[in-house]
DNA sequence: TTGGTAATCGCAAACGATTGCAATAACTTT
DNA sequence: AAAGTTATTGCAATCGTTTGCGATTACCAA
């Protein structure tokens, strides 16, 4: 068994068209490896099915994500989507210098996503959660870089 | 001393030069209260100085956000910008559903930076933080638009 | 005060992403 | 199997934001 076709089932269930494109940006983003980003995926489907759209790989990777069939990550500015980790949701870190992504496990949000919704009421979105930030290889980078600075001036 | 001033100072200091398209933008921002939107802040500086051009506008906030003289916050896939809170920063709670935006101490973060460190050797960019989420009132709305359904059906 | 020069500007084009609309095609019903 | 219906598509226009570029202007030095 293919590891979308339950995604198949979702699409029909709740009475969605199983059209040759949302087939085959479906199995594009299953045969990925991680995340992959929108321009990614539509030259990939193009290359399957010439007439293919950027509009209708945006519309599809939204109705995906409404599914919870994908699940979509802001990387650097630029949306990205992977298949929704069906062991659990994962979140990511990425850092703003390389746009590397790293995950990260929900663990480390629980205990944020409690205190919101008992001080606030609020209850946050950490499905599709990714902090921003500086990865430990590109802090060390940064300090040489600076280092440098230091010694020319 | 009107609020502005230490900002003024701040860009004559780093070398940045004092055109009249950067006061304007500095003082819509410290006379609005809160977060204003870009379009927002480009009506108003219009109305002062009718050459003023939108990208004078992105470019003078981000200036700004990287001097640290304003703080971004992204509501809605829109960006806002608010003058930098000099108590101390606070984050924001965006509420999906109103797009309404609520504060957050930076207390309740710390934490999940210190965690972020020490096991990953992350820097999380904890400054223009804003968590997605939904708000009290909108869940409260939310069920009671599911009961009404539910009565339809 | 005047000129020199580099930062900044306004404009226009481009970016990634979204949307309106008429044409198409997937599904339902007969 | 054929026709009807309605979701979905491709295209083009548009959105908010960013960027390249030649013209302008704030600042410094003479």
């Amino acid at each position: 068994m293919m590891k979308h076709d339950k995604a198949i089932e979702t699409l029909r269930l709740k009475g969605h068209r199983l059209t040759p494109q949302r087939l085959i940006v479906l199995s594009i983003i299953a045969s990925g490896d991680g995340h992959m980003g929108v321009d990614e995926v539509y030259q990939a489907a193009k290359k399957a099915y010439p007439y293919m759209d950027i509009a209708t790989v945006y519309r599809t990777l939204h109705l995906f994500k409404g599914l919870g069939v994908v699940t979509e990550v802001a990387i650097g500015d630029r949306l990205h989507f992977e298949l929704t980790d069906p062991d659990g949701h994962h979140h990511h870190m990425v850092c703003r210098v390389c746009n590397g992504a790293f995950n990260l496990s929900p663990h480390y949000l629980a205990e944020f996503r409690d205190t919101l919704n008992k001080e606030f009421g609020f209850e946050p979105d950490l499905e599709n959660f990714a902090v921003s930030g500086v990865c430990a290889k590109c802090q060390e980078a940064g300090k040489a870089a600076n280092n440098e600075k230091e010694i020319q001036n």
